[in-house]
RNA sequence: GCGCGAUUAGCUCAGUGGUAGAGCGCUGCGUUCACAUCGCAGAGGUCGCAGGUUCAAUUCCUGCAUCGCGCACCA
């Protein structure tokens, strides 16, 4: 201990390094008998993933916690691993290709995800290398990835367990599809953004004086939407408000609130289906709000997710006209092969002709988007699996409302709940390649097309997944269906989410899932408190039949100083990485907890300089300590045996005022620092720690210490050894949060007082 | 639309039913003797607005305003 100036960048590798040597990561290696166990899961990061501020603080509270519990004498065992982030990571490679200008079907399946996995190799570990640099604690032994062989055995078990079960199955709906990334999407996965449209005001002409042969259903018309002449006669017309024109093409029906007096005579009538001229019914369905637009609406079944709902009610028929890549289909006529962009502006075009556009209104709404890749969402009928969430979600409610779960800070219950009350099906399959590929097997001789004909969809969807299949964690060797065709896998994949739900057990050796499973808690922001916390829980209750923790820790967002999301894309991210080799990582490690109140936090980079400041007040004052201890023998050097007593509190007894005001406060901040660890109060804790050493015991006890070191020896002595008990009692409060320093300077200390090898393994 | 949160010092934020706190910044003074990434002293706030409960409200309740977030099948 020489420089005067604490360098974070010259001992926290080196420590790091020593702790991983230790093995005291791995709860099963920890020194002493140890009974109770403590277990925190890591927020999986995806492989893709490069640490930012939200990792940093997600782990540095699971950090403090395992310190904690670890130097209270528990088998502390933080899980960590590495999640294959399906789409995200499918999206990087597929953007690196790009550049080649390639896309994954140019190189096709094998190949792709080939390339897939040597990415992973290459960069999907860095996540955790970062992790080490910020002092996680966590058991890299037992790093776990999603795709692990034994990770995906027990993914693949769950599907079937699932299926089995008759809770995982084949629907054929209107789902979102992303049209970049060619695949399906569950509703968590959508986004919504902000978006100035129009809402066009558009007539369908009501049929009228039809024969019985046209009521049949035969798109014929005997008005002709070009003769029509609204302004003559109201009676003539229905008039229908959207913001995606194009969809009418797969319009099919009309629909208005039962309630709503305006309409009672259109009921049951038909319109006749502008540039289609197909006959659509007008039908009455709850959901339609009669303040919106006009009161009614076109209803596009194979569009619209909600359309597709009262589509189910009424018996409707799907017609779909938007095809996988996002462009209009053969049944869109003549505008077949646009984008929906154009066909937009094309169809508005051609109703002015026809003088079926009332007006056109500006309007915002917000746009569906892929959470990965930001494309917008259109919603296409398809055949997906879907596991069946009713008994799940009401079991992960009931969890809660236990309190077998408990979720703080609280108010974060009401979204959970929300969520699970509100839940739909969850579609599981994913059109990606990149994943645990179902482990559903088709005769590949037997084609079975979408039975109900009453669909008008096309032949894409149609051949994809069709047929009987059987599921099965291998390969049948015979197909049960024809006896001799060779079984073709299905192409889908599983929701990147359904895997990680799995995580608190998934991969786990069996000895592991005895020892350690289930586990004590899980630290995250909120959202994906619904994506994967919730996930988890229901996931827990099935495959365990237990919890899979008891308390989950919703933290604040970090966000700039402004209050804008941090992105990388915007330029707004700020690195983590980037502070800590300027300051190092117990600074950022306290600027995060500093800063954190369970609110959102507006990004301070002072917070990281103050935390870098204390950390130089921790070095000097433990100069000081030491340089007392060590130039002040008899009784108090590294040699002596009749220090060891000054390790313990009783043996540490007051002789002046200031020695009294120093182990009284020392004595109150230790257990109030327990008491706000124990309820999640990190930064509070901190702040309560920071307190004390800095103003208490530097600025006071230390400057009247000088003093009383001059004093007779009995007094020196004495205040020798409350120095130093106190610095001790300090470093052990400083190590979950500080970790670095608080062992550097544990290390320096002489051998009495250093007892263990380790401050990671002292007792608190 | 419903729900949640925020509004406290120049900035970022803690906090509490009883004469307001931190970090950073700012002003003045102070360096042989742990630390200038320091010490001491100080300036700076009618704790968003309006009511109510209370002996007492920044804190509890109600309403309002502004900002932010989440959810929802308003086409």
């Amino acid at each position: 201990m020489i420089d005067s100036l604490y360098n974070p960048k010259a001992v926290e590798g080196k420590i790091y390094q020593q702790w991983e040597n230790s093995g005291f990561f791995n709860p099963d290696k920890l020194p002493g008998r140890r009974q109770k166990k403590f277990i925190v899961y890591m927020p999986l990061p995806n492989v893709t993933g490069s640490l930012h501020m939200g990792h940093s603080l997600d782990n540095t509270i699971s950090d403090i916690l395992i310190r904690y519990y670890r130097m209270k004498g528990y088998k502390a065992l933080w899980f960590p691993g590495t999640d294959h982030a399906g789409i995200a990571t499918q999206y990087v490679v597929e953007k690196e290709l790009k550049k080649k200008g390639l896309g994954r079907f140019d190189l096709g399946r094998e190949k792709f995800i080939e390339k897939v996995w040597k990415w992973k190799r290459e960069y999907g570990n860095i996540i955790l290398e970062q992790l080490k640099k910020l002092g996680c604690s966590a058991d890299w032994s037992r790093t776990r990835f999603t795709m692990d062989p034994a990770y995906s055995k027990d993914v693949i078990n769950a599907f079937i367990h699932y299926y089995k079960k008759g809770w995982l199955y084949q629907g054929f709906r209107t789902i979102n599809w992303c049209p970049r990334c060619q695949t399906s999407l569950s509703d968590l996965e959508v986004e919504y953004k902000e978006e100035k449209g129009k809402l066009w005001y558009i007539k369908y002409p009501l049929v009228k004086n039809l024969t019985l042969r046209q009521r049949s259903g035969l798109m014929v018309s005997r008005v002709e939407p070009s003769k029509f002449n609204p302004s003559t006669d109201e009676q003539n017309y229905i008039v229908v408000a959207t913001t995606r024109p194009e969809t009418m093409l797969g319009d099919t029906a009309i629909a208005v609130n039962p309630r709503d007096s305006r309409y009672t005579s259109f009921i049951g009538k038909k319109v006749l289906l502008p540039i289609q001229n197909r006959e659509i019914p007008i039908i009455v369905d709850k959901a339609i709000d009669p303040k919106f637009g006009t009161g009614a609406v076109k209803v596009t079944p194979a569009h619209d997710t909600a359309d597709f709902e009262i589509a189910q009610r009424h018996k409707l028929p799907l017609a779909q006209v938007i095809d996988e890549s996002g462009k209009m289909n053969d049944k869109a006529g003549k505008y077949a092969g646009l984008k929906v962009e154009e066909a937009r502006m094309a169809i508005i075009q051609e109703l002015k002709n026809l003088g079926l556009l009332v007006k056109e209104e500006p309007y915002e709404h917000r746009l569906a988007t892929c959470y990965r890749c930001g494309h917008t969402i259109e919603p296409i009928p398809s055949k997906q699996w879907f596991l069946k969430m009713d008994e799940l979600a009401k079991r992960a409610e009931v969890a809660v409302k236990t309190k077998k779960v408990e979720i703080t800070p609280k108010r974060f219950k009401k979204s959970y709940f929300n969520w699970l009350k509100n839940i739909r099906d969850w579609t599981v399959s994913r059109q990606i390649w990149w994943g645990h590929r179902l482990p559903v097997f088709y005769c590949s001789k037997r084609q079975e097309g979408i039975s109900n004909s009453q669909f008008l969809i096309s032949k894409q969807i149609q051949n994809s997944s069709a047929g009987p299949f059987v599921v099965s964690a291998k390969k049948p060797k015979k197909c049960p269906f024809c006896g001799t065709c060779e079984m073709k896998q299905s192409q889908d994949v599983l929701d990147t989410w359904f895997s990680s739900a799995l995580w608190p057990f998934a991969g786990l050796s069996q000895k592991d899932r005895k020892k350690y499973c289930p586990g004590n808690l899980v630290s995250n922001a909120r959202e994906i408190l619904n994506l994967w916390d919730a996930r988890m829980i229901f996931s827990g209750l099935e495959f365990l039949k237990k919890v899979p923790f008891q308390v989950l820790l919703i933290h604040g967002t970090i966000l700039t100083k402004e209050g804008k999301r941090m992105s990388k894309s915007l330029g707004t991210g700020i690195n983590p990485l980037e502070y800590i080799e300027k300051y190092g990582a117990d600074a950022i490690r306290f600027a995060v907890i500093w800063q954190s109140s369970g609110q959102d936090i507006h990004w301070d980079e002072t917070a990281v300089i103050a935390g870098r400041k204390f950390g130089n007040k921790i070095w000097n004052a433990s100069r000081f300590v030491l340089a007392q201890i060590r130039n002040r023998p008899p009784g108090l050097t590294a040699a002596s045996t009749k220090v060891k007593v000054s390790r313990k509190a009783k043996n540490i007894k007051p002789f002046t005022p200031a020695d009294k005001a120093v182990l009284r406060a020392l004595k109150d901040v230790k257990t109030k620092t327990e008491k706000y660890i124990l309820a999640f109060e990190f930064s509070q804790a901190l702040r309560l720690v920071y307190n004390f050493f800095w103003h208490t015991f530097c600025d006071k006890y230390l400057e009247i210490s000088k003093k009383q070191i001059q004093g007779e020896e009995k007094l020196k002595t004495n205040t020798q050894k409350i120095l130093i008990y106190t610095l001790l009692e300090s470093l052990k409060m400083l190590h979950s949060f500080m970790p670095f320093i608080s062992e550097a300077v544990y290390q320096n200390l002489p051998k009495p007082f250093r007892k263990e090898k380790f401050l990671l393994v002292e007792k608190w």
